[in-house]
RNA sequence: GUGGGCGUAGCUCAGGUGGUCAGAGCGCCAGGUUGUGGCCCUGGAGGUCGCGGGUUCGAGUCCCGUCGCUCACC
């Protein structure tokens, strides 16, 4: 049910249609991130009025609240938050590193406390992979131990291995619970660790391929403050590491530059908080400005579009003057108006990136768009 | 009309006995936010301290007058 379909490639960059159990997803993708089950103040009509083909929540959250056990009660996730297409649970991994009030870290899995209430929790990679099998995403992720960036070697180098150790025993679980019960088909994608490490980002590539044939790979522990360069570099060790016949999910990822220059470096799916997050803080991506914050007082009066080019509900019903306002006043509208068209955004580059794959014409095309986007002074 | 209180940044207000007392919060302006807490963070602009006199080396700070707001009483 599972499969990944090259269609055309322009250097390292692919385009493909990834199918799932809910549906194609042509690539590259972005997925917006729908973290309790709904992405933020908009219906998944909407959502999938942007573009999106597939979409991600969160186990942590979902975990916390309102329970795995209740969704699959209510008939499994799709079902719950309404959206029938192709849909992807992070594994909690890093929410426990980034969230929780505390925890702590040992062989056997994580204690932490929630932020919601601080009760006391324990994930593992077997309670991880029940919470997730209860969920019934179409693709799910293993447990990893994601470090900040900029730690040490020695950090990531036991963070590493305490993945991979981790991915064994989600494998395990993973496929026991399949045979055991009816739960619905679905994939298992490791997360590649390794930080900003050369030597430690191929052995994890190459010690996961030899765990098993993954449907597709997790790449993880970037865009976790280390420096760009040092992300590309990672990138490209791992386009030479990885199947070609499988979709790379760069997790966390991102920005509109970032997703280019991901792209060119042979990255399939991406998800980020960034377009409905900076929404809701009232900042939007546009082709001709880059990212403006809406809130600046040179929109008052601006009666023209949020962006000209773009085809959204938003830009081609409203002008930058009300927005502005809507996002000054604290506005609810503002967040769902601006996320549509975020959303958006993203979606119309990852497309034109994939056409522009198909064409033979991508690579001069993201450069000239990265000059434009970067001239613009709004980014780095 | 009589008595009391208050007039300090756009707003709400701090500023013992006169000497870095020109301050805060919010707002405003400019940025940031990368496997989501509608948060949070970093900078910046802005005030003849109601007005006019006086005392003093020195006055948001004390005195007199005046204007405005407000409360109580008649």
């Amino acid at each position: 049910m599972f499969e990944y379909r090259v269609q055309a490639t322009a250097g390292a960059a692919r385009a493909g249609v990834f199918t799932t159990p809910h549906g194609e997803v042509p690539t590259p993708a972005f997925m917006p991130v729908g973290t309790a089950g709904t992405v933020k103040t908009l219906v998944m009509e909407e959502v999938a009025a942007t573009g999106a083909r597939m979409v991600l929540a969160n186990t942590y959250h979902l975990y916390l609240r309102p329970g795995h056990d209740l969704v699959r009660e209510l008939g499994g996730l799709h079902r719950f938050m309404r959206w029938d297409g192709p849909l992807l649970t992070d594994s909690g991994g890093f929410q426990v590193f980034s969230l929780a009030a505390t925890r702590s870290v040992h062989d056997d899995g994580v204690e932490f406390q929630s932020h919601i209430d601080g009760s006391r929790h324990t994930f593992t990679p077997e309670s991880v992979m029940e919470v997730q099998r209860a969920l019934g995403a179409d693709v799910i992720m293993a447990f990893d131990e994601c470090p900040p960036g900029g730690c040490d070697r020695g950090t990531a180098e036991v963070a590493g291995r305490r993945t991979l150790a981790w991915l064994e025993r989600c494998r395990e679980r993973f496929d026991s619970l399949a045979s055991a019960s009816e739960v619905p088909e679905q994939a298992l994608f490791p997360v590649l660790q390794g930080n900003v490490f050369d030597e430690l980002r191929a052995a994890h590539a190459r010690r996961t391929r030899e765990l098993g044939d993954w449907a597709g790979y997790g790449i993880g522990g970037l865009s976790v403050g280390e420096a760009k360069p040092d992300m590309w570099r990672m990138l490209e060790i791992l386009d030479g590491a990885l199947p070609g016949d499988r979709p790379r999910y760069l997790m966390g990822v991102g920005y509109p530059d970032d997703l280019l220059e991901a792209i060119a470096r042979g990255c399939d799916l991406f998800d980020c908080v960034a377009p409905t997050r900076n929404a809701r803080h009232g900042t939007a991506w546009t082709t001709a400005e880059g990212q403006v914050n809406l809130k600046a007082a040179r929109f008052r009066r601006d009666a023209g579009p949020l962006d000209e080019t773009c085809d959204c509900y938003t830009c081609v019903g409203y002008d930058r003057a009300y927005l502005r306002h809507l996002v000054v006043a604290g506005e609810w509208l503002a967040m769902r108006l601006l996320s549509i068209h975020n959303l958006r955004f993203l979606a119309r580059l990852t497309e034109e990136a994939r056409h522009r794959i198909g064409d033979g014409t991508f690579d001069g095309w993201r450069r000239d768009w990265l000059g434009r986007y970067r001239n613009q002074g709004s980014t780095q």
